[in-house]
DNA sequence: ATCAAGCTTTGTTGTTCATCAAAACAGGTT
DNA sequence: AACCTGTTTTGATGAACAACAAAGCTTGAT
């Protein structure tokens, strides 16, 4: 259908741990792989899926870099989330059988499909998947959790703070630098997704960037000094 | 064991559209009850469960008014949510075996227990209770969605204005007066809850009774002008 | 009934962040 | 190179909300 549609293979997938359940016998892999029917790759900018569009397959994210986000009528947006390799995306699409939010490629991306109501099938058979899957959901409610305490409880300083600390967090378990990070997303989406503006997201880097906690190139981040940025998160109330 | 635990009968729950998948044959039905096997009281102000405990079951509630909420080391709490008849509570447990948050019963409550690991059992066995269970925690992940556009995106008046229409929303979809509720929490919980302080909630509250929107005697409000209390809600960018 | 404790309201002042504005910068195109 | 566009930085000002404070209201206990 697809003309980007490819084969997938799991079991040589270096993401395994990230998306499929460990401890899997060879043959369950085998009847999971099936469930990843196709791969399908979406330039930087593009939609993988918009809000209203009907939910037929949860996505992981093979290669690239995605953000998901929320929009009223009149205007607002909010940036939900980044996801990056091994993350899943699409969960929302699942109680009313249409997205709930648009995902969108901030670099050329590659995702995998698995359509849902091959999930349910196969997770009926598989206890290792259906418990995964549940792991997943259950996971993301939590994320969510701590950016509801983000957004309800934090200064500006302490937003950008946690979550630059997340992001590397996150690419270190990828395999990627613990200081050093390139940013897909512009001030903007981090504002929005920080719940504020850009200019006080650009204003806050170059207040960290003073207080030689990180060095900023552009979308260039090094994380100088790690536990001044910890302890600017556990700050709290008291400072 | 629990001295407070109780037979439960799901069969003539009034609530069963809400906590069941619908369209279940009786047999089918009847397995389900099975799943629930006790009902639980939780007096005013005690914890259903605390974060760090481990993960044994779901809560859905049958009466009662519940709050979950995060904390941090450093003392910040936030309210992630208020769970009336009907609700689950408990998913943040499922991706660790610990529960990641508080539930604290805001009045004498009771609850039916369902152990995961039966929920689990039976959903690989009845379709409808495993893409149930599936949507359950869609809703909450869509749920927490809307809340990060609200802390995120929205100004006091905003803020507390969505919060007062969903919870009379919630609410007349259980049967009760559309115009009319009793708040079970105080000022300061509806603030953590919506990223404000109580002071402010509480002004607020005043501004909309000065404009007539609403009348505040204490915990009791009344909806006067449910239209005006929308359009601040959609008030946006533009005023 | 009286008292204490907790919750709520209201006022005043201060901080944080948004808004408006303009200049600097980077990346891609002709 | 020169140009254009979108992004980022920085400055000046203002608005929204927090912090502090004190008084009023409820509720439950003695």
């Amino acid at each position: 259908m697809n003309p980007s549609a490819i084969k997938v293979a799991c079991t040589n997938c270096n993401l395994r741990e990230l998306c499929m359940p460990v401890g899997l016998s060879d043959q369950d892999l085998l009847r999971i792989e099936e469930v990843v029917e196709t791969k399908r790759k979406i330039k930087r900018g593009a939609h993988l899926f918009k809000d209203g569009e009907s939910f037929n397959a949860l996505y992981a994210i093979r290669t690239g870099f995605f953000k998901t986000c929320v929009a009223t009528e009149d205007g607002r947006e909010q940036v939900t989330g980044f996801q990056m390799a091994g993350e899943i995306m699409g969960l929302d699409g699942i109680v009313s059988d249409h997205h709930t939010c648009n995902a969108v490629a901030l670099e050329d991306a590659e995702v995998c499909v698995m359509p849902f109501d091959q999930i349910e099938h196969l997770s009926r058979e598989v206890k290792a998947l259906q418990h995964h899957v549940h792991k997943i959901m259950s996971r993301e409610i939590v994320r969510e959790h701590g950016v509801m305490l983000l957004l309800g409880s934090m200064r500006a300083e302490e937003r950008l703070a946690a979550f630059l600390l997340n992001l590397v967090q996150r690419l270190h378990a990828r395999g990627f630098s613990r200081t050093e990070l390139v940013l897909r997303m512009t001030r903007e989406e981090i504002g929005s997704y920080l719940g504020l503006k850009l200019e006080t997201v650009s204003r806050t880097f170059s207040k960290f960037a003073e207080e030689g906690s990180i060095e900023v190139k552009q979308r260039h981040v090094q994380i100088i000094d790690p536990q001044a940025l910890q302890q600017i998160v556990n700050a709290g109330t008291c400072a």
